[in-house]
DNA sequence: TATTATAATGACTTAAAAGTCATAATACAA
DNA sequence: TTGTATTATGACTTTTAAGTCATTATAATA
């Protein structure tokens, strides 16, 4: 395996930018490679098959949401502050990159066409960032913030599914450029529900 | 298009075990005819292609579940009471169905192998469902149960991320198998956060 | 029973895309 | 500069599965 560190970058970058363009599923390495500028065969000598690169893809991009947003998070202190930054942070990485988002939220989705092996790496991805949003909970448990009857990790699952869904919600109703305001608004109204919930006090 | 009931609903319901047994993107349609010991020329003389088969499977699925959880939420009044009934009816449905949702929701992914068209009625079901949960969420603002502050539908989408996620988590855990004090208590969990939040009081 | 209409068959055609590899181009070292 | 190693190429092979259709079987009708 060819190790040209740039033109690894250029197959995954033109990848990325494909998916945004054509969606997941309409993406062959033939595509990929006319992206690149480059013949198939090169293709293959940075990536051992589609599978592979797929998985290089969107592990890739996890890793780069999950580090900002730690980064974010760990400038707050209280369960609460770290909530609401984790959201907005988070928030504002799936409009930065809402193309990508709006092709993994609704037009295809996620591990479909993941051979075993990278999907297992998915949900693994998956645990990491909802066991980091557990540990939050756990510490606002003990802290006398939150209750303490929802388990954490699966409170972490509950709320990666809330800003997903507000954002689908978001795409759904032709909300798809990104406003300041709107993310701030989002924000509020996620943690709002994680927080409060629907009922009147 | 020939019209034999029986055997339109037999290619159906051999599309849905083999969904069950090796997921959406290994169905092939010589798999779907052999299952239901029929030629593969047949099962094209009931549904035009595959992604009418697969638009089929999933929609006659939909309104199966749709029309149990209304059912069941009409027996209810008030807001808090109905979205519980709904929530405990919607997981039930979900383990009663569990090795079809496992695949839904983890093995692969819903609509990536549909078409423009089909998609579109897969978001239109979705809608339905949320708007009619939006619906209760509605009332329960005009009668004060709920907060205001939430758009009703966009709660509606809410509420049906958590019970998925919900699921999913469960099946991720190893909790697979219908218990049903976990279902009561799921249902509880899941309508307590949506109603108040992880907060404390 | 004979004739016609309907339903079913499965071998075959077609298409698409993954992956290969002999050959060519380029970079690097002696 | 020449030889060697590395990298790149793209035509070709292979695989897989969707969809077709001439033929056959079955049911309906007269």
């Amino acid at each position: 395996m060819v190790e040209n560190i740039d033109k690894y970058e250029l197959i995954l970058s033109s990848s990325r930018k494909l998916i945004e363009e054509i969606g997941f599923s309409a993406l062959t390495m033939d595509k990929v490679a006319q992206k690149a500028g480059i013949a198939k065969g090169t293709v293959y000598l940075y990536f051992k098959d589609k599978d592979e690169l797929l998985e290089k893809v969107l592990s890739s991009g996890f890793e780069r949401m999950f580090e900002r947003i730690q980064n974010r998070v760990a400038k707050e202190s209280g369960g609460i502050n770290k909530l609401k930054a984790l959201i907005g942070e988070n928030i504002n990485h799936i409009y930065e990159n809402r193309y990508f988002f709006k092709t993994i939220f609704l037009d295809e989705v996620n591990v479909v066409f993941l051979k075993k092996k990278s999907k297992e790496s998915f949900n693994l991805r998956r645990k990491r960032y909802t066991d980091f949003i557990g540990e939050i909970i756990k510490s606002g448990i003990d802290s006398g913030e939150f209750r303490s009857d929802l388990y954490p990790a699966k409170g972490g699952y509950m709320l990666v599914s809330l800003i997903k869904t507000g954002a689908i919600y978001n795409f759904l109703n032709d909300r798809f450029e990104p406003v300041p305001e709107m993310i701030e608004k989002d924000t509020e109204e996620i943690l709002n529900l994680f927080l409060h919930g629907i009922s009147v006090k």
